[in-house]
Parts: structure tokens; sequence; C-alpha cells
DNA sequence: TGAAACTCTGCAATCCTTTGCAAAAATCGT
DNA sequence: ACGATTTTTGCAAAGGATTGCAGAGTTTCA
């Protein structure tokens, strides 16, 4: 049923090897077969057969994006950056969610081996012992992991944190919660860095947590930050944000007048939540389509394969409505 | 470097005939050597190439989602319930997103055909000629969109429109607004459809629109709505229904003292709002779930495939704290 | 002990393309 | 018009796995 390079060599009375080269390598044969043999093949429907290729160059036009959970939005949007860069470059891709589960990541890694030219890790849930025994499985390429001398792009979360507490500093807050995240987590380990390298003299900053990163996280942290007396609260990304909103709303604190809070990520939904969020983005699309680049390019070079292997993109704030002045302490 | 069949062969001091055996027909295979074999493979790590078998089976072991927009989160949950099924039964999944684009869609079809079993075309935005094109390219399962006599798992939007309207009217309100999504899109026309199944005489309801499907779709729609006089909106998607309360927010309008607001689709998003909103869930990830399965079928069972190629998930409305009764008209 | 009946294993063809090498065809110079 | 080049084309092997068929090995039973 389906059209293979020997139908469209019959049809067109030339070989296979003719037809194949007409598509691989063009200039190789005389224009008019050619553009003969280009012309049956449209009119057979015929499209060649990436697996039976991969077979023989050793690449299958593929790549792997593995990601710990499609349910925080932060991934698709990852995703989204990668999917469109990965079709312009005429790759196909194999996406496989681990479910936040290390031990699933390695398996995917491996069962994607074989099928792809490279993968994604984004945002490896994986142990530095556990990533020993993927690198040199496949090509790889991080999203916002730092391992050794690993092809990542990075986001510079600790300017990004600068910006935030910069910015709330400015607002005149004097106590700012962290609500942090996972202990192991990669990305929290980065905010707290960025976190303590922001402090300064006149601010006084309190670390909460951990708490888990999602919405449900939220409620509690705010609880924990109420009691604390901050006036301000950055939490270690938007899902614990806006669950902290949520629940600040419940309890009567109204954001921003009375408490100001700030995310991380730039989810979609943090620009629809009310009131908008402020929030450090990471450029979540534009990092999926470095990685893809990274990746390309890494499997096209040949040689000196010592380009810069690692992309650091900059974080922004992005000020919204969920940040302003403190309530003003002397209650005038 | 990759270690193929041949190596485990020469390993085990066996042809690679037992070696292949040991995995497919296992039963083929005296125990003795089968351990032995298996045991080797282990050892050296050998995965088989699925491209290699893929070309003699004339099965992949692949399947394809393709959807419209990563960026509407109505998508990544459905695709969880894929990935994870997909997982469950050995599959992996190649993943495109089309841009909300009926001729990349079509395109993208074609081009995954060759790499896979069959694929799934989640909301696809093909017009009816367009899909004459693509259905027999491979097999198919469409999520959320019937067409002809063709595999799929419907919602059925029609009743959660009931369950929606009768919420509303069982509050007590007697006038609501329709927020109509894109014209051409088939999920619209169901829900118009369960719409007008579900008015009764004692209910006017007023239909704008059709709205941009997203976000930004809402405030306008959110401004009609009221110049209408309504007490109750319902629109079209989530996204939106997030857009009319921003809106209604911004114009001092409370929810749901003031108006309530009903959407559609469940995505994370609605729990998260304030207030979180009451919505139509579609069972997104079960969505997923079932397409796997009755892709899978479809492709195992060999003879009477007159199985149901149709699954009709139940919608369920899920009240949250976005619909209340209507503010006392009375005034009193 | 020997023929019959199985159970296991190996050979070789096959799936669809690509590609090195050699044959055929076209082009060129004189 | 003919040999020397250069361009085009075709043959056949290869890539990793599966599988029909047949040979080898083992068991059964008389």
């Amino acid at each position: 049923m389906p059209v293979t390079i020997q139908d469209v060599a019959r049809e067109a009375g030339v070989s296979v090897s003719t037809v194949s080269r007409a598509f691989t390598v063009p200039e190789m044969v005389r224009d008019e077969t050619r553009h003969h043999v280009l012309e049956t093949a449209e009119r057979l429907g015929y499209r060649p057969n990436r697996a039976a290729r991969g077979l023989i160059t050793g690449k299958t036009g593929n790549l792997g994006v593995i990601i710990p959970d499609l349910s925080n939005p932060f991934f698709p949007s990852v995703l989204k950056g990668v999917q469109a860069r990965a079709r312009e470059a005429d790759y196909a891709v194999f996406l496989a969610d681990c479910d936040e589960n290390a031990t699933e990541e390695i398996a995917l890694v491996q069962a994607m081996a074989k099928q792809v030219d490279g993968v994604i890790l984004c945002s490896s849930r994986m142990s530095a012992a556990q990533l020993e025994r993927v690198v040199g499985t496949t090509s790889l390429v991080f999203i916002n992991r730092q391992v050794g001398q690993q092809p990542a792009v990075l986001m510079d979360a600790a300017g990004g944190m600068r910006q935030a507490v910069d910015h709330l500093a400015a607002l005149g807050h004097r106590k700012i919660a962290y609500l942090s995240g996972p202990r192991a987590s990669w990305s929290n380990r980065e905010r707290r860095r960025g976190l303590r390298r922001a402090a300064r003299q006149d601010l006084e900053i309190v670390e909460l947590g951990p708490f888990a990163p999602r919405f449900d996280g939220g409620p509690h942290a705010a609880d924990l930050a109420i009691a604390e007396g901050v006036t301000a609260i950055i939490a270690y990304n938007d899902l614990m944000a806006l669950g902290v909103m949520s629940r600040l709303a419940d309890r009567g604190v109204s954001v921003p007048t009375q408490m100001s809070v700030v995310g991380f990520d730039d989810i979609p939904m943090a620009g629809m939540a009310t009131p908008p969020l402020t929030t450090v983005s990471m450029q979540n699309e534009r990092a999926g389509r470095a990685a893809v680049d990274l990746l390309v390019s890494l499997l096209t070079v040949t040689g000196a394969e010592a380009g810069d292997l690692r992309r650091e993109l900059e974080c922004q704030l992005i000020v919204r409505a969920s940040t302003a002045v403190p309530p003003d302490p002397t209650g005038r």
C-alpha cells in the first residue's frame, strides 16, 4: 500500500539509486531526470521512509524531549518552543513525561536513545550520579540544569532573583519572605543562591519551606509568611505564588495593598490571575528553541565541537499588579 | 558503538535468529538458551533497534499526536493522558503542534504517517474536505471531533451544556449569555447545539460572539454581556471565562455576587482562579487515554474491527465559586 | 536399537534506503 | 571523428532486525 522508492523508480523508468539521489544529492543527477523523478514521486505521493534511511545513515531526523510533568504549565511553554524550532529544522519530536520520577526518566532516555539523534532533558530530576549513567547514551542537551560540561541552556535565575529583590526593595519593602521549593531541586538552589547574593544591609529576608512547588503548596506557605510579618513574598514558582494569592484572598489580605507577591516562570496563567502576577520570566519558549539549536549544531558540527555549548538566557522581571508599595507601618 | 543483535549473538555463541526469538517469541527457544541470551543482552546493554524492526514488521511502535496549540492548557492535559497510556502500552509518542493551522496539520499527518502506526488528531482544525485527504493515510483516531464513521473519542458537550444551564436556572438565573467561540469550530457548534436543546420556557438565552477562544477574547465579551443585562455568562471555554472574570473585576462587577460565570474544559487554571471557576469538565486526561486505547485496539484487532470505535465521555459540571444566586432584581 | 515425532536452532531472504564503485553516456578538444 | 574527460546512472552491499524453511538434536515408543 505505501509507495516505496522502488515504485517511483519503476514508474519513472530509472533505478532506485537515481531516485534516492534526486532527493538527497540533487546536484548529482541531470536536471531533466531529476524533474521527471521528482514529479513522478509527487504524483505517486512518495515520501521516503525515514526509518529505513536512518538505518543506513545513522541519523533518524528525530529528537526527544523529556519533561517532568505536563501539568505544570511551565513545561508546555518550553515544549512549544522546542516543537516549533524542531519543525523548522525538519526534525520530528518524541515527547515523554516522566511524572517527576528520576528512575522513569533514565528509562525514557534509554528507550529513546535508538530512535533519536539526541534528547533534550528539561529540568531533569535525576541526581548527579544518575546523570552519569545516561550521559553518553546519546547526545544530550539540558535545559535548566547544569551538569559538568554538558551542553545546556540555562536561565540566569540568580539575576532574575536580584531583579525581584531590587524591585521590592525599591518599592520600600524591608522584610521579604522566600518560599522555597523542593530542597533537591537544582532550580531552587539556583534561586536561593541568587537570593543570598541579592540580599542587602537594609533588607531582612526570611526563608520558608520547603513547600510543594504546586498550587497546593501555596496556602500553607502563605500562612507561614503572614505569621512572619513580611510585607512581600517571593515564591519558588508561579504555581505556588498563585496558591499564595488564593490563600491571601481567603484570609482577607489584599494583594498588593497589604502584601506583595512575586512568582517565577511567567506561566501563561500568571498574566490572567487577579491581580495579574508580577513574576520573573524565564523566556520559556526561547529556551526551548535554544535547546534545539544547540542540539542541532551539536549534531552537525563534526570536529571542533568546542563551540559555545552553553546558552545562558536572561531572566526578566515582568511587573504586573501583584506588587506595590508596602502598607505604611506607622498606620498613617 | 551501539550494541546490535549481532554483538549479542556472537557474545552468547548463538545465531542472531535465536537472539531475536529470545525476545519476540520466547516460548520458541529452550529455557536454558533463552536465559543465557537474555542475560548476555542485559549485560551488553542491548536494546533492539525499533526502526529496523519496524522495517520488517511494518509496525513502528510509535504513535503520533497532533494538537492545535500547546499554549492552550486544555491540550497538555489530554496530552498527559495520551502520554501515560501510550507508555503503558509500550508505544512512544510523536508530538506535533500545528499552531491552529489546518494546512500545517495535513502536512504533519503526512510527515508522521511513515513513522507511526497511527495518529491521534486532537480537536482537528481541518475542514471536512481536508479531512478526506488524510483519512486513509494512516490509522486515525479523533478526539473531540466527529467525522464520518472514523474512530473517535467524543465528549458529550451538549450534556455538559445542559448541566451548566440547569445549574444556573436552579440558582434562579433567567437571562443568560453564551459567549460563542469560533464559528468554524466543531466544538463550538456542539456546545451551541447543547445550549439550544437545554433552553427552556422560563429562560432567556442571548448568544454573543464569536470571540477569540482565548483569554484576550474575554474582556470584549464581558462588556457585551454586561450591556445585555444578563446575570450569568457561559463562556465557550475556560480561557475566555478567565478573561471575562478579569474584565469584570476591572469594571467592579463582583463574581459571583453580581454575575455568575461558567467555563468549559476545566483546565488546571480554572480551580486556581479567584474565585475558582465553575466549569464543565471534559475529563481531558481520560480522553487522552481513551484515544490511545482506541488506537491500540484498532491496530491489534485484525478482522472484525467493528468494535465500538467510538467512545463518548460524560461531561461533568464542576461547581466552584464563580456561580451563585443572581442579585435580587427587586433590590431588596 | 531404530524409526517417528517433536523441539530448537541456523541459514538466508526481506523490509526500504543510501552510497562506493564501476559502467555508460555525454561533453570536449583537436 | 576519436580519444580523453567529466558527468550521469546503475549494481550491489550494507544497515539491524524478523521469519519461513530446513537441518540438527532430542525424546518417545515399539
